[in-house]
DNA sequence: GCCATCTCAGAGAGCGCTCTCACAGAAGGC
DNA sequence: GCCTTCTGTGAGAGCGCTCTCTGAGATGGC
């Protein structure tokens, strides 16, 4: 009861292994004829490559590993547009996406050695912490990989993101062009690129109009944009703007805001980064700059397969969508 | 510049390929010295086993297809979570995990293909469609295959899930014994069974009370949830109460009550099914049925690779969590 | 002291495939 | 008509590993 091997094929058609092998991968040295019979008895049979004994010899294993360290939430709204994107792209290049959560430092050796052992021919890195040791570890190996989103400086790597710093600037500009004197920020982690680069936006912004700025700090996470909220109320009881660095603390502290009693945007104009759908639904509907992330993997599978190793970065513009909460 | 293969592990620690083997796997049939001369070797040279040659003569890949029929949502929030789950309970087992988004009927035969190939040692399924031809033809499959959810009554899969009618029902009755006399529904997509025994539940309780049911039909998404609250208050302007199959529906029902100038809880009561992160943030926070994603998850695992493959389904319990929109 | 038993290492086959090389036969040039 | 070139096929090596089988040497029973 074991499945077909490509002898079976060439026995049933009549000719050889080579042969068999050569119509199956789609050499065109072969007679229609010849060919035909080939295929019928593939068919027949229905004989399915043994991928393991491809492999072995050709020493590629047609799939790319997605390599995702922990996130902070649980339920990242991105994690499901990136990987389906990621996934969709590939699929168009006949690669199979061979998943990896990075969730401990056990998993990172795991993921190392998993790797280096060949067994993918190329990683997507999805890092966000800064102290990650997987884009080092992963550079070292021989094989191609292209980060999401810009790596810590520490190590370089191709990497394709969308416009963090640009972003942060439209929604700083926004807040002032909309009258509001004191703008507060809800920053993500330091170590992570993505949340430093939309402080440094808002940051400059605010510098180049001389104003203060004002900052808690969150984790991406809801909850932490609410604490945020919290605190920045206790800081500049008078602000009148918060941009976060993410929807999710965006949402957090417009419940926080709910909370104390403060309108939106009467009181306070609330914009977030991501414009996840969320954004659209809550009260009132968030303004958002939009992270471009089918986009942005498409860039990465293409960068990948195409094996540009030490190119450029890609980075795509992330436009600000208004909504009624500025 | 090739990767050092057994045979050199052997040679640097003078033995035979056989007992290279066997240590680098773990048996214990051999002289301590011995092993660790050779783990010496391994760690000198760097190692790494070849998948392709193992998976070869092994016949195993130690990886594990997790096969996503595409959803609705882009975003859909228990995607992540589901992933996570998974992804984690296979790595504590030593397993890959490999994704596959099944989401053209190209894919599907492509994702045939891959399974039937014998790319990965088993399948969690997760469908979502009635119309899924995947379920049929991965159980055709020699391998194991565990669907999350409750398959379409046409194949005989062994599957977990949390119990939808109970949740449903529970939610139904919360409402009722709030004191809501005209209780309507927002179902899913009839050919989802989620979305059958969700409705169901609500039914049944319904009918007990000796009340009529009004239903109207979503997709699962946030923006259906919102249409369908639309027709709803359009059928039976008196209702005081929605329950609906989904918090994303549910999301978009608030925001329709909101625009409609309809007060939750005072006017109407909402309650969800899923029990998502968001569902804490909105305005009013609302009442959800928990849907045990993870432990569905550790549950299905557990089976896979257990072999158990026509055990009795597990189905796990999804509680009520009643919070403001009630 | 001899044979049976046990432990542990090595030899070697073989997993299913690709790919190089050899070679048969057809086609073309002089 | 002979040699060269080209096309299409087969033979066979070998990818790196596991695992069975063999056998050497140690141990023990009588």
């Amino acid at each position: 009861m074991r499945r077909p091997t490509l002898e079976a094929v060439a026995a049933r058609a009549g000719v050889s292994r080579a042969t068999a092998s050569r119509v199956v991968n789609g050499s065109e040295a072969v007679h229609a004829q010849i060919r035909d019979a080939v295929l019928r008895a593939v068919d027949e049979l229905g004989y399915v490559p043994n991928s393991a004994a491809r492999s072995l010899v050709t020493r590629r294993t047609d799939s790319i590993g997605l390599v995702v360290s922990e996130p902070p939430a649980a339920e990242d709204p991105l994690f499901s547009v990136l990987v389906r994107a990621v996934s969709r792209e590939l699929e168009h290049a006949g690669k199979q996406v061979v998943l990896m959560l990075a969730s401990s430092p056990a998993a990172y050796a795991r993921i190392e050695r998993y790797v280096a052992g060949g067994h993918v021919d190329g990683v997507i890195l999805v890092s966000t912490h800064g102290a990650d040791p997987l884009p080092a570890a992963l550079a070292r190996t021989q094989l191609p990989v292209v980060s999401y989103g810009r790596p810590v400086a520490t190590v370089s790597l191709p990497y394709c993101d969308s416009d963090n710093v640009g972003g942060a600037r439209a929604a700083a500009r926004h807040l002032l062009d909309r009258g509001r004197r004191r703008v507060a920020a809800i920053a993500g982690p330091p170590d992570m690129p993505a949340g430093r680069d939309r402080l440094a936006g808002y940051r400059d912004v605010l510098s180049a109009a001389d104003r203060r700025s004002l900052v808690a700090m969150g984790d991406f996470t809801r909850e932490s944009g609410a604490a945020a909220m919290r605190q920045l109320l206790l800081d500049g009881p008078d602000l009148d703007a918060v941009f976060a660095a993410t929807d999710l603390m965006a949402i957090g502290a417009l419940h926080t805001l709910r909370r104390m009693g403060r309108r939106v945007p009467g009181d306070v104009a609330v914009v977030g980064f991501d414009d996840i759908e969320e954004a659209r639904y809550t009260d009132p509907p968030l303004t958002s700059v939009r992270t471009p992330v089918a986009a942005v993997a498409k860039a990465i599978v293409e960068r990948l397969l195409g094996q540009a190793r030490f190119a450029e970065p890609t980075v795509l513009p992330a436009d600000l969508i208004v909504r009624e909460s500025s």
